[in-house]
DNA sequence: CTTAATGTTCCCCA
DNA sequence: TTGGGGAACATTAA
C-alpha cells in the first residue's frame, strides 16, 4: 500500500484517532524461518523499541515520502522520538478495537491509553520496516507536492537516465512509485523512456503539473486499492477506478483509443499509450 | 505450475 | 560516477 497518496491517506485517517494519546503497550510477533536469515519488520531491537515508545505521547503524525512518521514525546520539554513506518508492498497500519493479533501477518500492536483502541501493523509480504529513532535522517529527495517548478526542472537536467527510472528514484523525488510514475507520465503526455535531462522546459512543466495533479486527485480519492491497501479505518481508496494506464495493458487508451502497451523499465512494469506519450515533442514547425 | 504484484537494496557489468 | 539489469526478500492470487 505504498505510494505517496496512500501514505498521505493513512496519515490523515490516523491523525484524529491517535494524536494526543499515549502508547502504553508494545506487542510484537516476529516470524522466523529456519531457511533464510531472520528478517524482522521491526528493525529496532525489541527492548530498545519498547523503551523508546512506552509511555510517550503521540504528538503528531506526518508523511515523509512513503514513510509514516509518528512524533512521540514524554512531556513538552523532553526530546522527541520518531516512530518511522514504511509500508513496503503490503503493509497496513490500522486502528482496531482489539489487542489480539488477528492473523499470522500482524506483526506489531501498540496499546493506546484510551483503553479502547490499538494500532495494528500487518504486512503479508513483510517488505515493510518499522523503526524508532531520535533523529530524522533525510537522505530522500524533495517532496513532489512541495518542490518548486524551477527546482524540479534543474533536478531533471542532472539525470540522463530514463524518466521512469528517475521518477521511481526516491533520492530524486520522494513518494512516487510504480502506479503514480506511470499515471503522471501519461498525464504529461511523455514517453517513459525519454532521458530526464532531455526534457524541454515546456515538457518538464507538463510533467511537473502532471505529477502534482495526479497525486492530488489520488489523495482526494483516498489512494489506489489494488489488493491490500486500506486506510487507518480499514477503508479502501477509489483512485484505481481512474487509472488511465497502470495495469491496463491491451485495453484502449481512454483518451485516444490506442492499445495501452507495457514495457519493462528499471525492472518494473511500465504502462503507456504509444499515441499520447511521445518520445519527442511534436511541434508544428518541427523538422524531427 | 508459472507469473506477477503499490518497494528497496545489493551486486555485477558497461 | 552513472546507469542498466537482475536477484533477493515473502506471500498470495490468477
Amino acid at each position: 500500500m505504498p505510494e505517496l497518496p496512500e501514505v498521505e491517506t493513512v496519515v490523515r485517517t490516523l491523525k484524529p484517532r491517535v494524536i494526543g494519546r499515549r502508547i502504553i503497550g508494545v506487542e510484537m510477533r516476529e516470524r522466523i524461518d529456519g531457511t533464510s536469515a531472520r528478517i524482522r519488520v521491526v528493525v529496532t531491537p525489541p527492548e530498545e523499541f519498547k523503551r523508546q515508545l512506552c509511555g510517550r505521547r503521540i504528538e503528531n503524525v506526518e508523511r515523509y515520502g512513503k514513510n509514516l512518521v509518528l512524533r512521540l514525546r514524554q512531556e513538552a520539554s523532553a526530546k522527541p522520538v520518531f516512530l518511522m513506518i514504511h509500508l513496503g508492498m503490503t503493509g497496513r497500519l490500522t486502528v482496531e478495537q482489539t489487542p489480539e493479533f488477528p492473523t499470522r501477518h500482524t506483526h506489531l500492536i501498540l496499546a493506546l491509553d484510551d483503553a479502547n483502541h490499538w494500532i495494528h501493523y500487518s504486512d503479508i509480504r513483510r517488505f515493510g520496516r518499522v523503526r524508532a529513532t531520535d533523529h530524522l535522517n533525510s537522505d530522500l529527495g524533495p517532496d513532489p507536492l512541495e518542490i518548486a517548478e524551477e527546482e524540479f526542472f534543474q533536478l531533471l537536467r542532472s539525470r540522463r537516465a530514463m524518466l521512469k527510472s528517475v521518477l521511481l528514484d526516491q533520492h530524486f523525488l520522494r513518494g512516487l512509485g510504480n502506479i503514480y510514475a506511470d499515471e503522471s507520465l501519461f498525464r504529461a503526455g511523455i514517453h517513459p523512456s525519454v532521458p530526464a535531462a532531455c526534457l524541454s522546459r515546456d515538457r518538464a512543466s507538463r510533467l511537473y503539473h502532471g505529477i502534482r495533479e495526479t497525486l492530488e486527485q489520488a489523495i482526494e480519492r483516498g489512494g489506489s486499492s489494488i489488493s491490500d491497501y486500506v486506510d487507518a479505518d480499514g477503508r479502501r481508496g477509489s483512485f484505481q477506478l481512474l487509472h488511465q494506464v497502470y495495469r491496463r495493458t491491451g485495453k484502449p487508451c481512454l483518451r485516444c483509443g490506442s492499445s495501452i502497451r507495457k514495457m519493462i523499465v528499471a525492472s518494473r512494469s511500465t504502462h503507456f499509450c504509444p499515441t499520447c506519450q511521445r518520445r519527442s515533442e511534436r511541434k508544428k514547425t518541427s523538422r524531427k
